[in-house]
DNA sequence: GTCTATACTGAGATAGAC
DNA sequence: GTCTATCTCAGTATAGAC
């Protein structure tokens, strides 16, 4: 028996309240301080079933992430169809509404930079792992960027640019003690449009040299791939 | 009695032992996959011992460091007595210098980054508990820095961006897995050429308007302190 | 002040009964 | 699918030898 979107089977049911519950607790004692037996204790559930439906701690962290990503690429997606915008309107949105969806869960987002420095570990940020994941969040911010005029070199990075950017935004955001956040969101207003007129800056005759060896650079550095021979396409 | 310079008292003696130890299985295991009782074994001592002189797994990393930053800063100020060198030079050995000195840490690094996400941890790096530290290491950029023609406004932006960037060079060096890490190394030249190029261009009049709302941007956002009123000086 | 020996606590994770 | 019982192991606590 199929079910497909709306009905729960009983099993997805648990699941999801597995997963409520432990957000709940997570936000409120924080990732460490909520202990698995917490968690089932609070789901009123026994200790191995939580572990049946989850095979770790980590395992329910990265729930998480995958529900934001989904539900983050689904707003910027509805945001996008609604109006025209131009480029520094799409990205205000990428990056606000991001914001707007983890609003309550600075606590859980420690985790994502954990295992920034154990570049073997599955949820390290950087890491082989987690490729999937960042090519899905890097998608939205390409389709921000689709079709505007940006200094033509810089295409290949953009994406991973702002990914990259919008990593440090959340970062500053779990450092952000201002009322409601407001502090990180005025940020990435003046970051975001700095960085629309340096676009148009950077298409000045005078800083052609740098555009060439940025790109170059990342690059030699493998930050980006090789570019591919044109037999290659 | 007391025992200043080269002569250990045993206590020392003993502590030194124990980081000294802890160290090389730190390098060999990796930071998780020691714990204090293989430590204290390798160490031939109890426990207990271990314990008395670090109360945790994280204080020896925490000497790890300070050592680590006290070796870079004397040796980055050898250098800079040496020889009379420009801006890019001095640059280069504060960054080169620092990437030589935790060459075989790769795998205690990871520490550096692991609390980066929990501002109230006192070893998150970007967090109230290691501002003296933090303070310590930019001085070593500020003195590279010093007497440099470089556009006025960044003048206080620059050693907390450096050291940003240093940051950045150690997380790129712990997932380079190129032959010595040279790929860092080339890296760290590359940038820090374009950098200092950059500084020439950002005195064009064109970009005038970008060095002061940049500044101004960070001074809202706290990442630098508020200007002192002229009544404070 | 330096160190040993040993036992305890609490947490993640698993095995196997039902 | 769910439960209870159990394992492992890091970290802590402590009592006391020297």
């Amino acid at each position: 028996m199929f079910n497909t979107t709306k009905s729960l089977s009983k099993s997805e049911a648990t699941r999801k309240h597995l997963l409520v519950t432990a957000l709940s607790l997570f936000r409120h004692k924080g990732l460490d301080a909520t202990t698995m037996r917490d968690i089932a204790k609070e789901a009123e559930l026994a200790l191995g079933a939580a572990y049946y439906y989850f095979e770790s701690k980590e395992a329910i962290v990265q729930a998480y992430y995958a529900q934001v990503q989904t539900e983050h690429a689904h707003q910027v997606k509805n945001a996008f169809e609604r109006d025209s915008l131009d480029l520094l309107e799409r990205l205000r949105i990428v990056f606000h509404t991001k914001l707007e969806i983890v609003r309550e869960d600075r606590r859980i987002l420690d985790a994502l930079f954990r295992y920034t420095g154990e570049p073997s570990h599955p949820l390290s940020a950087f890491g082989a792992g987690t490729k999937a994941v960042r090519e899905q969040s890097m998608e939205v911010f390409r389709l921000a960027l689709a079709g505007e005029e940006i200094p033509q070199e810089f295409a290949p990075i953009l994406p991973l640019a702002l990914w990259a950017l919008h990593l440090g935004a959340l970062l500053y955001f779990i450092y952000d003690e201002s009322p409601n956040q407001e502090r990180t969101h005025k940020l990435v207003d003046s970051v975001l449009a700095q960085l629309v007129r340096l676009f148009g800056v950077m298409n000045l005759p005078i800083l052609s040299p740098f555009r060439g060896s940025i790109v170059a650079m990342l690059r030699e550095a493998r930050i980006l791939p090789e570019e591919l021979p044109p037999s290659a396409v």
